[in-house]
DNA sequence: ATGTCGTGGACGCCACGA
């Protein structure tokens, strides 16, 4: 089974290197961060013309999740039990029974700056997350949470941490609140790089993806019994390169368990 | 690092978010 993650920046600006990159990877399950796009207006037929199930929670211009299947998607579920918002509820976290797992795709508020209100609610957000996932950790399917955590757990998930002193992703309160999730008896599953460094995400500007000025932000946590099962897991950053990429590359991970 | 992208308004650039 092939489960992977991405930040598409625009489902519908990234639509021809989306098919391209589903037609030649073959996900069975992916998780699809900043669709930017209503549900209503989401490109379904080019999906389902591959042979995938479509479950949507985005509303328009900002954030914006999915999860894509062709192993089943069952039990969808948008948000989450006392999901903070900001003033109103975003469209950050979609989940589905697929293939045997309890799939979740989440987009984590930015946080902008540690003294902005954003940050706040970041961390609201995260607590709120952690609570839902202890509930849904007790299920019966293992749990994988996919997503863009805009988190880097560890000075080793960015280019040089000099250059984040005083910055988001980085900070104690972030980096504990992920360490909580972890908590939950999941692993945080670290995919190896095709080429330098295993990062996931690198600015648009200033050359920083030529210079390997990147981050570790999209994450996988997943079930230590799933994890287990785990034969390969990589960045695909061939998707970063070229004419019109998203800023974030797909994380994709081979697990030896059959879809059921 | 602040160098680029994405969106949508009412445009033909600007504001905003990342």
């Amino acid at each position: 089974m092939r489960l992977a993650t991405w930040n598409v920046n625009s489902v519908v600006a990234r639509l021809p290197r989306l098919v391209e990159w589903i037609a030649a990877t073959t996900p069975d399950v992916l998780c699809l961060q900043e669709t930017k796009i209503a549900d209503a207006a989401f490109p379904r037929a080019e999906i389902e013309a591959l042979g995938y199930e479509l479950a949507l929670n985005g509303d328009g211009r900002w954030n914006g999740v999915a999860i894509i299947s062709r192993v089943g998607l069952e039990n969808v579920t948008r948000s989450f039990d006392r999901e903070p918002g900001f003033p109103g509820v975003e469209s950050r976290a979609l989940s589905a029974t697929c293939g045997g797992l309890r799939v979740w795709s989440i987009y984590v508020p930015n946080g902008r700056t540690l003294d902005s209100e954003h940050y706040t609610y970041k961390l609201e957000w995260l607590r709120a997350l952690l609570e839902a996932l202890r509930v849904e950790k007790s299920r019966a399917f293992p749990l994988v949470v996919c997503g863009d955590f805009n988190i880097a757990p560890a000075d080793d998930d960015v280019w040089d941490p000099a250059a984040f002193v005083g910055s988001t992703h980085v900070s104690v309160p972030e980096r504990e609140a992920f360490a909580s999730l972890v908590g939950l008896g999941l692993d945080d599953i670290h995919p190896r790089a095709m080429k330098g460094r295993p990062f996931t995400y690198w600015d648009y500007r200033a050359g920083m993806f030529h210079q390997g000025n990147g981050m570790r932000i999209d994450l996988v946590l997943m079930d230590h019994a799933a994890a287990a099962r785990i034969t390969d897991a990589y960045i695909d950053r061939e998707a970063r390169k070229g004419k019109g990429p998203s800023d974030h590359a797909p994380v994709v991970i081979d697990l030896d368990q059959p879809a059921r």
